[in-house]
RNA sequence: GGGGAGGUUCCAGAGUGGCUAAAUGGGGCGGACUGUAAAUCCGCUGGCUUACGCCUUCGGCAGUUCGAAUCUGCCCCUCCCCA
């Protein structure tokens, strides 16, 4: 069956929302901020720790599962969960946003997208048909449709045009739908245009996907222009269904936009600046290889309970970043992990509470971005 | 005592008459990174100055030269080998 979607409290004073996702492989509350985990894994970190640290739904990315391991092997182990060993649920990315942001050749038309693999140059054929037939056999239990992201500061036409390929391309992706159980999202696009995302909207709306995906958000525009166009276009989305914004983002970006009724979220800004060595705190940023944390004997932060922050001190994480030893990733991503983790069940707990308005208010103007 | 090597900017270490405020690393400081080809990338790092530029630097002192980190003499100091 198809994913089910609850609210269970809505914010008064802004547009924010507490939820739950029911999929096949699990329950996933919202507001979720989902890790991402491209290949199989999130980086430098284990199933363990993503279980300790309560991690509800991972990202796969379709266009690097085609190239690796592809679909022999995932059609022998019988799909991805049981490759990776993860029974809980997985979102896989389409992979549009690979072929917009890598900088191999590809070929675009209406068909699909050619591209050259970076690993092994050899040219692989996608079309929206194939890219969901692909995602159905890697068994995610949501699938994003194979979109056009161009850049946000692109022209006005260059914009409509992705998008209305975006729009023609998600009606096949539809089409091309066969298993119940695997859900699937479609991505709205239209750059910093209002008209553009309106329309966008509005025609995705109308296919009626079981969740909707704010695309082509970071990618050039700046953050006042990324609030903005977070906040319209969450509103022209259904409200009973959930709602994505994609690759986004700092801890800032993720209160402003739950403000805005943005359900899910992905990033890779936790695990990605954990290596090097910035770790994400309820009173901000600390960048672990400044010399001030080499003596250091204090946590990242004391009054965290994660795994790193109740054994590990910054000087030993600074010692080990400057060492470059794999241990520092870990640790830091494991922390930063957690921080995004307590920071969405934090917010979930305030909407509860009906206290979201104040909290976020708190958050955007005491704590550093 | 005899023989040899060497002292360069925070560190290591190039340079061996002008293109040298001095390569390259490291360290430090700052920045970027937002649907992960990221263990990545980019600045700055003698002083003053917005800048042009000026001033002070290559163990010390004294020379040679139009010009010296680079050549000469003496001095100081390190290290290695043999006794």
């Amino acid at each position: 069956m198809p994913l089910k979607f609850e609210l269970i409290a809505n914010d008064l004073q802004t547009a924010a929302r507490r939820g739950r996702i029911t999929t096949c492989h699990g329950v996933i509350e919202t507001p979720v901020f989902m890790s991402v985990g491209t290949f199989g894994t999130v980086r430098s970190l284990n199933h363990f720790d993503l279980n300790d640290i309560g991690v509800q739904i991972i990202l796969g990315n379709t266009y690097h599962l085609l190239l690796r391991p592809g679909e022999e092997t995932l059609k022998a182990v019988d799909g991805y969960h049981k490759l990776i060993c993860w029974n809980k649920p997985i979102l896989t990315d389409s992979g549009g946003f690979q072929i917009f942001s890598l900088p191999h050749q590809r070929t675009i038309s209406e068909k699909g997208v050619t591209f050259k693999s970076y690993i092994d140059k050899r040219y692989v054929r996608m079309t929206p048909e194939s890219n969901v037939a692909f995602q159905e056999l890697i068994g995610s239990d949501i699938m994003m449709v194979l979109d056009v992201c161009e850049p946000s500061t692109s022209s006005y036409d260059t914009c409509a045009q992705a998008m209305e390929r975006t729009h023609r391309w998600a009606q096949r992706a539809k089409t091309a739908k066969t298993r119940e159980e695997n859900s699937q999202f479609g991505i709205v696009q239209g750059a910093i245009y209002e008209n553009l995302r309106q329309e966008s909207s509005q025609t995705l709306v109308d296919m009626n996907f079981d969740g909707y995906a704010i695309g082509g958000l970071a990618v050039g525009e700046t953050d006042e222009e990324r609030d903005h166009f977070t906040h319209f276009t969450a509103k022209l989305l259904p409200e009973h269904k959930p709602r994505y914004l994609m690759g986004v983002g700092t801890p800032h970006d993720l209160v402003r936009s739950v403000k805005a009724g943005v359900d899910m979220f992905d990033c890779i800004i936790p695990t990605n600046h954990a290596r090097q060595g910035i770790a994400y705190t309820f009173q901000g940023k600390v960048k672990i290889r400044r010399l001030a944390h080499a003596t250091d004997t204090k946590p990242i932060d004391d009054r965290c309970l994660c795994f790193c922050c109740r054994h590990f001190t910054r000087a030993y994480l600074h010692q080990l970043l400057k060492s470059e030893e794999p241990t520092a990733w870990s640790l830091i991503s494991y922390h930063n992990t957690w921080f995004y983790e307590r920071l969405t069940e934090k917010m979930r707990e305030e909407i509860e509470r009906g206290n979201f308005a104040s909290f976020a208010s708190d958050f955007i103007s005491n704590v550093e971005e």
